[in-house]
DNA sequence: GCAAAAACATTCTCGTCAGTATGTTTCTAG
DNA sequence: CTAGAAACATACTGACGAGAATGTTTTTGC
């Protein structure tokens, strides 16, 4: 019966993604660097080889963790662009959900902040160039989302800035620093996280201005 | 004749200091961790016996760097501090001035940007604990410089933030993140430059809203 | 102009880690 | 029940880089 063939990719794809998520794990523990296999094998409780059996390469894994890290802040944000609403409106909701996705995903966006300028110099093969260079496209058609609404607002006149590129810098700049600074913290109950995020949102499109 | 004396110790210091601008060069261009002796050997013409003969370590020469990156900070936000001045206008004036020393001293700024992370997850030598644990209260009381102008920004009316702390890690976020996407540019002049991280402080303490 | 010490160059060692090769177990299809 | 393939474990290798050891030149105090 083929009805075991999605059961068996199942069982696959789920290894596959606690590999994953425990590459993330250590990335943000040890650094993108200085985490090896060995740290990833001891966080799965198991061994190097059945991360090599999944993934070619320490850098084929980092690329998944970039990609599954953007696709968490798509699926965050996406769904708010399509609402019609105003842009100062909209751009905040979309600035708090970011934040929320920072801290939610911590170890995959720590990953990929740390990841980025290290992959950007000296990488060897030329698929690894590529890959990184898609994954690059596709942060920045995220970026775009932002930038977008901005000048949206500036249509509607709902905001107000001398330059959307660096406005939208900006906005990304203080949200994604979320991830250097904010510490998970058990006692820390959700409701409170995320006023921690919204806080952070409302203070960068007001701005400082009393 | 000790005339001569600080002639020697000239010498001593421009070999230490041009070592530390060739590592800081090195960590911009390679990662810190994938900057190696000989890079920084190779970027000064010369061999890793010079390096080590000024420094003990690689993280010595690190820590050397990031004391420096943080020391420019100091001298361009300082003298605005003491200046008397409404809240607002200070808080603006030392974030154009923070802006302005990103792109000035970029590699720095870069090396200490990407270092934090990786120096903090296993760091062997209890001296080299102590060192890095001390350059980071350095830098949190740099950071204390802007929270303390919002505070008194808050107490004068010129500003109005629902959080400190939130406050002050979202202006120093965005615009530390000039470190990440801002490109020298040959071509660009240096107005045009300081533009930038105008528009940039600017942004920032305004808001977005229109 | 001469010890001796500081500044730099060259060579080697030793640990670490990505990646491989090869073994062992656990599924699954017929 | 069994062949064989997929999923893992274990042991090894090869490269690379930090730091030490040792050699050579330059500087400076007397």
């Amino acid at each position: 019966m083929n009805a075991r063939d999605p059961e068996l990719s199942q069982r696959k794809v789920g290894s596959r993604q606690q590999i994953i998520e425990a590459a993330a794990v250590c990335f943000m523990k040890y650094g993108v660097e200085k985490a090896t296999m060995d740290h990833m094998a001891r966080e799965l409780g198991s061994t190097k080889g059945r991360v090599y059996h999944h993934f070619g390469s320490k850098n084929e894994i980092y690329f998944a963790v970039y990609r599954e890290a953007m696709q968490f802040c798509f699926d965050a944000v996406l769904p708010i662009v399509d609402q019609p609403m105003p842009s100062d409106k909209k751009l905040l909701e979309m600035a708090c959900a970011h934040a929320r996705v920072m801290m939610d995903t911590l170890p995959f966006q720590r990953s990929i902040r740390q990841g980025v300028n290290y992959y950007l110099h000296a990488n060897e093969t030329r698929t690894d160039r590529e890959v990184l260079t898609e994954l690059i496209t596709r942060r920045n058609d995220y970026e775009d989302l932002f930038r977008k609404v901005l000048q949206e607002g500036l249509a509607d006149g709902t905001l107000s800035v001398p330059d959307v590129a660096i406005a939208g810098r900006a906005i990304l700049g203080a949200l994604n620093s979320l991830v250097d600074w904010y510490r998970i913290r058990p006692e820390q109950s959700r409701s409170e996280q995320m006023r921690i995020a919204d806080t952070l949102a409302t203070t960068i499109v007001r701005g400082l201005l009393a």
